[in-house]
DNA sequence: TATGAATGAGTGTTCATTCAT
DNA sequence: AATGAATGAACACTCATTCAT
């Protein structure tokens, strides 16, 4: 409704999504009060309520506004034939996942506890697992490995893609996606 | 689940984290209130402070007496030489992290707010890839494939095991760990 | 039930009294909100203050201009002398008080709070009362029974006469207002 | 559980109630808040919500320890034979409703809102009512006078006994209970 | 006359924590 | 070891009211 000029200040609303996505980011939902977020947005209290007359609902807005998958671009070449280890590096690339690291953190976060949240994660979660398989199956010249073997390969990979970075800061494991298109290239390959 | 004399009733303390376990997983740590974990444990309010000081000694302890990785048996044997994915089945099939699902939910959805639990995650982490690399390289007669590969390939096969059960209920896309151990074997094998 | 224009539908002001009496008689002045009000009227929030500057001037406009004392009509018949049971029966059916059941229900509840409600309620009362008491003069022939217990009787008719509604609803005692006038004709009567 | 001693100060949670039922007589329910509650009981705010976990239950309380219709003793002589005025009289200086002059103000306002509160009162005219009735019944010595007349004569001074209070704060219309005792005998007498 | 964003004090309620017993 | 009253800061949310348009 209200598409923050490049003036410098957003508009209200803006403000405190932004400032609740950071702190939900941060430090979880639960354990960021309203007051805190509407003092980081810098505006009064009352005005949090007056956009999302619940606390919940901003968290709704967030993953509903600033969560989504890109779509196709017409035309758009999703697959390198003959090359799958490419085509993933560079889905990894290209990753049609539109969340910033702090919507990733929260959508990742708030699905064990909120439905609506949790429905939105299956759900980019299932767009990208179909990009993924499909990019396979044209990569794929032959019908070469089974359906079965490709499905498991593009799951392995979305799950990778969508959540290295959440992988790499709670276990400390980092995980380079190049390497692991490689690798299930490979499993797939001649 | 849990060392309790063998009277029936179990002690107050593993009353208190037996109700802390199953609220934290079920609504996570900072939604379950001290005085609901008393009364899900059915111990006065007063008698969680006298044993956990804090709220948060809680979760560390739960975090710290309820998640551990099993010692390898002496003499025990990981892999079958030769083949990769059965090893990795197998090692599936006796995962060395003891953690009850909830405790798993719990460690997952708690690392990325509560350093120490992130900490301990990270450990767990680190062991079952230490595991599953080593299972790998004994798996695999040559030194066939470079050792950056097969790091790549213990990692990813990590991921997916410890967080197969979470990747499932938050994404609603479920991973059969035979199937990554067969794919993965491939990307490795002959 | 209140004078709006003749044109289907009344006037922004007249919705918001609408609104507001049917709130107050229904849960009572302080658990209605103004936006309450101002939904219920279909009208802005705004527009309340628009045509009452503060919350409690609705209050104070519903009391004045919808209840009232009818003036008696020239050359009325009050009393049928020497029957005061039909009398006080007659003002039963055409009680002078002209305010719906929900201001009814406003009057008697808010008095309790509002002195400007109290001194409206018992100026009506008042009124009542007068006219009770004149009509059994009337029908009373002699100075039969003396003037005390006139006023008695003619109080206690009033009382029943305004609050019926009310203590019906609230205790659940049903009172007949013929029956009560009968009852009262004896005390007086022959 | 704690009968607060002749020391002074009675016990916290019999504060809280005092200052509640002060309040709630003064001002009404949704109009006194439990800070204020709290404060006029000398005891901190979280205090309140110790003992009453909703507020709603400040008056529930209240009405359930406060207001009671009294036993009849045993052997206690209810009524004058052949005098039913001064059996009513007699019932007015008695009243079996025991309830403060404040208690009774909150259950005649707040029970216009709340069911279980209407319910109470309901219950405890119902106990007067019925008393009166009896007590007519043996006053009356033949069966003079039908039943139904002695029905409306007892619910008519039950309103009266219970509601005189009231009635002359919110009317200006005082009503005293000897001179109506008098003129329902009359209606019902020889 | 009409409108809805803005404001901040106040509301009922929850909470971790303390402490005397 | 066990208990529950006590505490006050913090919480989500509501409200009457203002004001620029």
């Amino acid at each position: 409704m209200s598409a923050s000029g490049g003036t410098g200040t957003a508009d209200s609303r803006t403000r405190i999504l932004d400032a609740a996505e950071a702190l939900f980011a941060d430090r979880g939902y639960e354990a960021s009060s309203t007051a805190r977020i509407a003092g980081h947005a810098q505006v009064p209290k009352g005005l949090v309520f007056h956009y999302f007359p619940q606390k919940i609902d901003v968290l709704v807005a967030l993953v509903d506004e600033r969560t989504f998958v890109e779509e196709l671009p017409d035309g758009a070449v999703e697959a390198l034939p003959g090359d799958p280890a490419g085509t993933l590096s560079r889905l990894a690339r290209r990753l049609p996942l539109h969340a910033s690291p702090a919507m990733r953190r929260i959508l990742f976060r708030e699905a064990d506890t909120h439905r609506s949240v949790r429905e939105r994660l299956g759900r980019l979660n299932g767009e990208v697992f179909r990009r993924a398989r499909h990019a396979l199956e044209l990569a794929l010249p032959g019908a070469r490995g089974d359906q079965a073997r490709l499905e498991v390969a593009a799951a392995t990979f979305t799950a990778v893609l969508i959540y290295q970075e959440n992988l790499a800061s709670l276990t400390g494991q980092h995980m380079d996606p190049d390497a692991v298109a490689d690798l299930i290239a490979r499993a797939l390959g001649a």
